[in-house]
DNA sequence: AGCGCTCCCGTGAGCGCTCACGGGACTGCT
DNA sequence: AGCAGTCCCGTGAGCGCTCACGGGAGCGCT
């Protein structure tokens, strides 16, 4: 019952030895009483489990780790888990990480990439594996990790880190289909205000466009915020009034796209067809439901955990091709 | 350039002894190269550097660990990151971590309590504190924290643990104000589903309510969820035709409900006011954006960290009184 | 009595690393 | 030449734990 909390005076680690002395045995008895091992009498169990508690005992973690070689622990780098997508990668990745007993350090760079290199300094002496999605260019990734397991998740250039891609082409292309289906011929972009050139997503965009015959040039940058998409989308329909539909990098900025709509007095799907990126539960929330070109990311996750495990045990690991999550449009009420 | 994955066969581990050989130095060089000791000369550490990088060296954090007592690692429980709440608790809790340099693990229990206990003998063996929000009895919980610092979030009743309280009381009586204020008489409120009694926060509304002379018995229990708010609603208003406005146990709740009412063609607010708890940063992505009494989950998390460091070192720790976080009415447009 | 067996328990070794110390080689000074 | 001082570098010890082994005590059997 009672717990010896260190009040000020030097808080001297209690060992293995200290329960052993007081319970009147070798520490490989006290070991064995911990650890639920077989050769050992119930009596004296016991009675070592009681010193142990008497004492507030509490096994060294690094001392257990360094003779058993088999806790293993994953970092999960992410830049906001506040950002939707990322919390669902995150719980998906403790999901997975989960089922394999393994143990996941969370760390969030706050959406600074500066911070990316701290991080995976402190980092690399305290995981056995990195699952990341980094901004930073490649060298300097590499040269923190040596020798590390790396997983990369939405890296679009291949590396020669092992990198869940994520493809969104065919999802995007049906995305178009449907609008086109629906009568839409003037279709507008909100994409990710990145630095210089456009994303990806916009490349597959302006491909379905194209390849639908309609015109793609409708592109105006926006924040990666629902305020962000909001403002975006109020540029965009002053530019072009003619807009009937817009495709989104990602379901946030499709969000505050719809409010802004809604503001503006634009019906939706109506007068106004919104479809985004991710198919993020948050989706569901809004009003109509958001339709998007959904990503699995429970497998998103999964294959991340997997390939880690792969290269950790030195296993083959999975070929690029088979390290892809496409995105699929799930089709709601917004468009 | 050459990294030595290990190849199916037995991938020994390089350990600093490896690197010294290579080297032609001793261990403790190696370990001054690595650690950015003086006492070396830049051309000896040049070379200590290249071979460790050769080799594919890292260092084992178990090793380091145990001689060194400064890496500061904390597991976080969670019910469900999923869950926006805790989200934003994770989220403060790793800011806040970060600033101290500790490492975070966390746990998501999935939402299932006996979960907790599996997780907390895990964790028990790998971390130095453990802050939570856990559902299962205290006697449980002692159980597997003997003697490590456990600090609890929003647990209602006093422990012997540490607990960050969160407390809406006035929150939630400035919201039934202001519900009156607006000239409605007629409140409901959706709570969450629990087992038997309601819950605190039914509590505070019934006192607030009582205190402005409206009935309080218009209670709906709801599933903490979206759907779960929007039933609710419905079953409320098919009861009480009457009723124009409700608060509710959470934000999701309220979020599903303000969906359900659109649905029902019920204007928010005119037809119906909403006032939510928590205060998520999800409420301004819905429309109208929720008024909710809302807590401070980054101070939250970094109380909660705080206490863990005192705990921790052996300073005296925060009073109970000083644990709590008090929910605070954020007007916005659904009320 | 002697053997083998089971049931407990303790001892040495070592996991990979850092700390404290000691000591050689070289400099510049008296 | 002799001495202190600086600059490097290596050696023992030990962090706290588990593994592999050895061995004593007690039992029943031939």
């Amino acid at each position: 019952m009672v717990v010896p909390s260190a009040t000020g005076t030097e808080p001297r680690k209690i060992t293995i030895n200290d329960v052993a002395k007081s319970a009147g045995v070798s520490r490989q008895t006290v070991s064995r009483a911990l650890n639920d091992k077989d050769e050992i009498d119930s009596v004296t169990k016991q009675r070592v489990l009681d010193a142990a508690r008497a004492l507030g005992y509490r096994p060294s973690r690094f001392a257990r780790g360094l003779v058993r070689q088999d806790t293993m622990t994953i970092g999960l780098v992410i830049p906001d888990l506040l950002n939707p997508f990322f919390t669902e990668v995150a719980a998906a990745a403790l999901e997975a990480a989960r089922t394999r007993g393994w143990q996941v350090v969370v760390y969030d760079t706050g959406d600074r990439a500066e911070e990316e290199l701290g991080t995976l300094q402190v980092i690399s002496s305290q995981v056995d594996a990195v699952i990341g999605y980094f901004s930073c260019p490649e060298s300097e990734l590499e040269k923190f990790t040596r020798g590390m397991p790396v997983v990369l998740i939405g890296r679009e250039q291949r590396t020669r880190f092992s990198a869940i891609q994520i493809d969104g082409a065919a999802g995007v292309h049906a995305a178009v289909a449907h609008l086109v289906a629906q009568g839409h011929t003037r279709i507008g972009m909100l994409d990710h205000h990145t630095r210089a050139e456009p994303s990806i997503r916009h490349e597959w965009f302006t491909t379905a466009a194209t390849a639908h015959g309609i015109e793609a040039g409708l592109m105006v940058p926006a924040d990666q915020t629902a305020d962000g998409g909001g403002s975006a989308l109020r540029e965009l329909l002053a530019d072009h009034p003619d807009v009937t539909a817009v495709f989104t990098f990602n379901d946030i900025i499709a969000i505050g796209a719809l409010r802004e709509a809604r503001r503006l007095g634009r019906s939706i799907p109506q007068e106004l067809a919104v479809i985004g990126f991710d198919g993020l539960q948050l989706g569901a929330l809004v009003e109509p439901p958001l339709t998007s070109v959904a990503l699995d990311t429970r497998r998103l996750g999964a294959l991340a955990i997997e390939q880690v495990a792969r290269l950790l045990s030195g296993e083959e690991a999975l070929a690029a091709d088979d390290l892809v999550v496409r995105g699929e449009l799930r089709l709601s009420g917004s468009a």
